[in-house]
RNA sequence: GGGCGGUUAGCUCAGUUGGUUAGAGCGCUACCUUGACACGGUAGAGGUCACAGGUUCGAAUCCUGUAUCGCCCA
């Protein structure tokens, strides 16, 4: 024991103690009763790490540590999401490079000395793919020290990411198997498209964001009638529309339904549909379905059986051919001057030539509305029409989206409202889950295509490797039956260029770290996990897509339940994200106030609770942290050689009393974890130990010192069997300094041993009324008081304390200790009819 | 527009199934260096529980409505 103990250090030195001793290894011996699972949330490597993180990782981390005190054998390994497009944007920037699968494999490649983001180095496919696992493998090890450092008890053995061999094996498996039972297919559909990066992206990666626009009054014509306008944000797709749409009801257009019009410019006849999803109170009422526009135009383009006349393509260009139906009306020439310009510059000339023809009837008229974007992208989405892998989620199914919801109520929710917001995202499903991307960094679709005679894919007839060979790559292996020569030759074949969507990896967690069909004995053991914790922001993406897979898979839940953190919001209550520029890194908060003070502040935030950054907290975490130390050290010096303590020797009614009270401590704190709510657990254990200190610590002091009578070694005892309580009630939320302090008396780790069980507290306090405690540590409180608002030292002798009231036995029960902690020269006690105990307290006449 | 959650002391938050005078910490003020702790201790001041109705013997707590903040979805 240190005569002066300091947090400084005891970070550095408990990692390596518990790195050594292995004391959170998962022992796989167990069986499934015994053993406590966690889907751990696998960090986005690419990004900088922030003190979010730090908040719902370290409440994941008290549960972890209480369930693996209550005797459970705990499997929680650590993840890293390295594949897909956040990593791909760290290379590109990092190295300063760009991938361009036309480029050749060069293996002698080194990146640019000073990357220039401006003149970005085109590499090939491979070349790209090596940086991004040579960078990712860095900013694993720089996650990793932080979490050791901050205390997660992980057993890192475990660990994987979400690129490695095995996370590819077993997305592709998944997939494979989804694809024999009908829940992945292929389509050529309209598909929501992130120009920039040139991918397709699902529901689930929209946002909507407020742009400026303008209408644009444009005039169709008809033989023999009056001209019919309507009014589009979206000129620019004048040579895509295949149909005019107005609602049923409307009286204005009636007679024009079933009849045709021709468009400006272009002068292609188009019919004139109903359907109830126009609206007739905006614009004119009567609005161009354009191949597309918007969602509304799918919807419009689907279920009225329209042509397609595609006029973006995939580089967000005007293509170069224009439709059919417009090159037969004769508006090829008009639709030349748009050809290759960017939407935004075609709408511009397309309002040229509307003007020019006389059929832009009024200014464009300002107006905002919101417009779809990808998350991650700053330019708005197009819609194009591709060929693209989805898995069925109950979007256009509804007995898939009634198993999904049952599903969201098996599922335990902590806190139980969360549950609405799965139960409100299946509800608003509207397609099903597109899991392909026109990217690099991710796992590939294990799939190829013959080629017929021609040189074309036959897409119907895919082909597909045994599940013995995975992972593969279909873009350097050969698929069975071929060989290397036959790729993209007559007869030959082709690989699935696409990568998966990253949820379609992140979906299959418990089974990527479980072992599912690598270890079987494993997975047995922990699937379905206990536990998924995570952020409410990802209910959506993550935690819906592992029910979906774990559905269609094993037929069950992933897990029994979820705990879900709330934000971190900054000083100022905005929420703390990347976008804003408002992200505090941990390292300089875990520098300054310690490990277990930042976990303390996190751990005061419940779940699902957003909780604001509190540099207050973390001093409020630092000071606990040192009084742990300070007052382990006085228990344990007062205590002497009487380790361990002996509970038959508690015989005193104040330490029967203190003993009694921590029993229901004990109790509460326990039942607090079960039901998840670590706050209200660590709040409990927090004012025991303040009221510990302040009252019965202070109470026993003279008499523990006195060594020789009994009633000392009641005292002792008492100290004794409280700390080990205490240390062990905080070991999972300040891991270090309960090691530190429990190592002065202990061997082993403090998180190897047990919870403490209220009923050991409740025997060694023997019927201790809780009353007596609290009664002596009222009249201790009022005899203080009268000391400073005396202005007079705590140590000033006093000549005499009087206390009237019904509950004063519980106070002589205390006398001797009361008198010796108030230094008082009497104790004068007086049974009355009083309820409230009255204390008087006579001061030493002033001099 | 729909949904979910919040609104309690200057700040950050507790407040169990409705039950005496609404609690804690930080900050502030005063005092105290007492044999674990000055990286400390003790005490004090500080609140119309967002607002308006209602139910009840009794409401921070239950009901209705309003305001306001955050998030999600249209």
């Amino acid at each position: 024991m240190p005569d002066k103990p300091s947090l400084d250090g005891l970070e550095a030195k408990w990692v390596d103690v518990w790195d050594e001793s292995g004391v959170y290894h998962f022992d796989r011996t167990k069986s499934r009763s015994e053993i406590y699972s966690i889907d751990t949330p696998p960090p986005t490597v690419s990004g900088s790490l922030h003190i979010g993180h730090v908040f719902s990782y370290t409440h994941t981390d008290t549960l972890a540590r209480f369930q693996r005190m209550r005797g459970k054998s705990v499997f929680y390994p650590m993840g890293w999401d390295d594949n897909g497009l956040p990593t791909e944007r760290r290379v590109q920037n990092y190295y300063g490079v760009r991938c361009d699968p036309s480029v050749a494999y060069d293996p002698d490649f080194t990146p640019p000395a000073k990357p220039d983001p401006k003149r970005q180095v085109p590499i090939s496919r491979r070349n790209f793919i090596e940086l991004c696992d040579a960078l990712t493998v860095e900013d694993e090890k720089v996650f990793e020290d932080i979490w050791r450092r901050l205390g997660l008890s992980v057993d890192w053995r475990y660990s994987y990411a979400t690129i490695d061999d095995n996370a590819r094996a077993t997305s592709q498996r998944a997939f494979l198997r989804n694809l024999a039972r009908g829940e992945a297919y292929m389509a050529e559909a309209p598909t929501l498209w992130d120009v920039t990066f040139r991918t397709a992206v699902a529901q689930a990666e929209l946002e909507d964001r407020e742009r400026t626009s303008a209408f644009h009054k444009v005039a169709f014509h008809r033989d023999g009638g009056e001209s019919v306008v309507i009014e589009t944000t979206r000129p620019e797709l004048l040579p895509a529309c295949v149909a005019l749409v107005a609602h049923p009801d409307d009286t204005r257009y009636q007679e024009l339904i079933g009849r045709t019009v021709r468009s400006p410019v272009f002068g292609v006849e188009v019919p004139v549909k109903a359907h109830h999803l126009a609206e007739p109170d905006k614009g004119s009422g009567i609005a161009m379905i354009c191949t597309f526009g918007d969602l509304a135009d799918v919807t419009w383009w689907r279920e009225l059986q329209l042509p397609t006349r595609p006029v973006v393509g995939w580089d967000g260009r005007i293509v170069s051919e224009p439709p059919e139906a417009v090159a037969a009306a004769g508006g090829a020439e008009a639709y030349s001057r748009l050809v290759g310009a960017t939407v935004h510059t075609a709408r511009e000339r397309m309002v040229e030539l509307l003007r020019e023809s006389g059929d832009l009837l009024a200014e464009p008229e300002p107006t905002t509305r919101p417009v779809k974007f990808y998350e991650k992208g700053d330019k708005p989405l197009e819609i194009v029409t591709t060929r693209q892998w989805y898995i069925r989620n109950g979007g256009r199914d509804t007995s898939v989206r009634e198993a999904l919801l049952a599903r969201g109520r098996e599922l335990d929710w902590y806190p139980d409202h969360m549950r609405s917001r799965f139960e409100h995202w299946v509800e608003g499903l509207n397609g099903d889950w597109l899991i392909s991307r026109q990217r690099f960094f991710g796992v590939p679709f294990p799939v190829w295509y013959p080629l017929d005679d021609d040189g074309n894919p036959d897409y119907d007839s895919p082909l597909l490797p045994d599940e013995s060979r995975l992972p593969v790559d279909p873009s350097s292996d050969a698929p069975e039956g071929y060989t290397e020569d036959q790729r993209g030759r007559p007869g030959g074949f082709t690989g699935d260029p696409d990568i998966m969507d990253t949820w379609a990896t992140s979906s299959l967690t418990p089974q990527v770290a479980g072992g599912w069909e690598r270890d079987p004995d494993l997975f047995e053991r922990v699937f379905p996990m206990d536990l998924r914790p995570q952020g409410q922001d990802i209910i959506r993406t993550w935690l819906f897509a592992t029910v979906v897979r774990a559905h269609f898979e094993h037929g069950s839940l992933p897990w029994q339940g979820t705990a879900i953190s709330g934000w971190i919001l900054d000083p100022d209550r905005k929420k703390m994200s990347k976008s804003k520029g408002n992200v505090v890194t941990p390292i300089d908060l875990l520098e300054k106030y310690s490990s277990d003070a930042i976990r303390y502040w996190a751990a005061s935030g419940r779940l699902g609770a957003d909780t604001a950054l509190d540099e207050g907290q973390m001093k409020v975490g630092r000071r606990l942290a040192i009084k742990i130390l300070n007052a382990s050290k006085f228990a344990l010096s007062v205590a002497g050689e009487d380790t361990p303590a002996d509970p038959a020797a508690v015989t005193e009614p104040l330490d029967r009393s203190m003993l009694a009270t921590l029993a229901d401590v004990v109790e509460d704190a326990t039942s607090a974890f079960q039901a998840y709510d670590h706050t209200r657990a660590l709040e409990r254990v927090e004012r025991f130990f303040w009221e510990f200190c302040d009252d019965y610590l202070e109470l026993v002091k003279a008499r523990a010192y006195d060594s020789a009578s009994p009633a000392a070694a009641s005292a002792r005892a008492a100290l004794l069997i409280a700390l080990s309580a205490l240390q062990r009630l905080f070991a999972p939320f300040l891991p270090f300094v309960a090691d530190e302090v429990w190592s002065w008396w202990h061997e082993g780790s403090v998180h190897g041993g047990s919870w403490p069980d209220a009923e050991e507290f409740r025997a060694a306090a023997r019927e201790g009324d809780p009353a007596v405690l609290a009664s002596a540590s009222e009249v201790l409180r009022m005899v203080r008081k009268a000391k400073s608002e005396a202005k007079l030292s705590m140590r000033a002798e006093i000549e005499r304390v009087a206390v009237r009231g019904k509950n004063v036995n519980h106070v002589r029960l205390a006398g001797d200790d009361l008198a010796a902690a108030g230094r008082a020269a009497r104790l004068d006690l007086e049974a009355t009819d009083e309820t409230e105990l009255q204390v008087e307290v006579s001061l030493p006449e002033a001099e």
